[in-house]
DNA sequence: CAGGCTAGATATTACAAGTG
DNA sequence: CACTTGTAATATCTAGCCTG
């Protein structure tokens, strides 16, 4: 029967496994998430015939059991609950656990079983590119999985599509299959856990937003600080009014936004001054100046010099 | 927290004129 | 010619106040 589409039923969806069901377990794939290490042991597809029994046993790992078709029962330490298509449970380090298929009906299993162990942190640059955030997310999901119960529950987020997902990559050789196989592994945690729901979801990365756009609008000036810039093209640029940049310009600086880029562009005059050659005219048109006389004017408030005489006591040219 | 309005302050422009 | 300074008119910005 199994192997088979079953005349009359709908197509099985995981069919294209069975022509190499345990493909997947000859790939030794161990990866890093967020503070653990995953060593993946087995990532199979297997069918119980009916009335098949696996006898009592335990892992010291962690085993991720989803029933696709069929139907049939498990005892979790001492509890016995029947299994049918859709459901999924996990058998945790020690649990002794019994599996036995329906005597009528054959009962078919994706079993992921993985070893899960903690590393030793104190990486350099451990905090960088959303590491922080990747061991957040580990953390909050391997500890769910610590305390799941012993219970088989329906396979809500459709975890068990996952298996699929990975099958297809090993077997047409997609580029980056590691990286699927891997990104298939967590889903299937995250989505078991999140089926459960024993905890509150947790609170997702959130931004400074003064900072963010205050950051945002700091790039734009410094990108753009040639042409002719003005609080209200920042502003619609960061996507808030003109009003609250200035707000967030004299929080973040403790100055004003045209002091800002006044500063952005002296520095650059002064650079250019002393190590180019242009004319005090082109400099300034170069700069977001629109004339050089104005520019004359603020170097001398700002720097108590004249463009030129700045030049003269700065040239770095030979 | 964020946007709109406002008076007063400040920045910017255009132009003229002086210097070496 | 390149640079500098000055002035008046105009544009833009700042910060307080109000509102949702």
């Amino acid at each position: 029967m199994n192997g088979q589409t079953r005349l009359g039923a709908r197509p099985y969806p995981y069919e294209s496994m069975l022509a190499n069901p345990q493909a997947l377990d000859r790939l030794d794939v161990e990866f890093r998430w967020g503070s653990y290490g995953i060593r993946m042991l087995k990532f199979h597809h297997t069918s119980f015939p009916p009335g098949k029994i696996a006898h009592f046993h335990k892992h010291s790992d962690y085993e991720f059991h989803f029933i696709p078709r069929g139907k049939g029962k498990v005892i979790l330490g001492n509890d016995p609950f029947s299994l049918h298509e859709g459901m999924m449970y996990l058998t945790g380090p020690g649990l002794m656990h019994y599996q036995e298929a329906d005597a009528f009906e054959a009962m078919d299993e994706l079993c992921l079983h993985i070893d899960i162990h903690r590393l030793e942190d104190g990486l350099a640059g451990a905090d960088d590119w959303g590491a922080r955030w990747e061991r957040a997310e580990a953390d909050s999901c391997i500890h769910l999985l610590e305390q799941l119960p012993a219970r088989p529950v329906m396979d809500t987020y459709r975890a068990m599509e996952c298996f699929l997902t990975a099958y297809r990559a090993w077997h047409d050789n997609q580029p980056g299959v590691m990286t699927v196989i891997k990104q298939s592994i967590i889903q299937i945690l995250l989505r078991m856990t999140r089926a459960y729901e024993t905890m509150p979801q947790q609170e997702l990365p959130s931004r400074d937003m003064k900072h963010y756009r205050y950051q945002l609008a700091v790039q734009f000036i410094k990108d753009n600080y040639m042409a002719p810039l003005t609080l209200e093209i920042v502003a619609e640029r960061v996507q808030i009014s003109a009003r609250q940049l200035q707000r967030i310009f004299r929080e973040q600086t403790g100055g004003t936004f045209s002091e800002y880029i006044e500063q952005v562009r002296l520095m650059h005059i002064c650079t250019e001054l002393a190590a180019s050659d242009a004319t005090i005219d082109q400099i300034a048109f170069q700069n977001g100046f629109s004339s050089a006389n104005y520019l004359h004017y603020v170097f001398k408030k700002k720097l108590g010099t004249t463009p030129m005489q700045y030049r003269l006591h700065n040239a770095q040219r030979s």
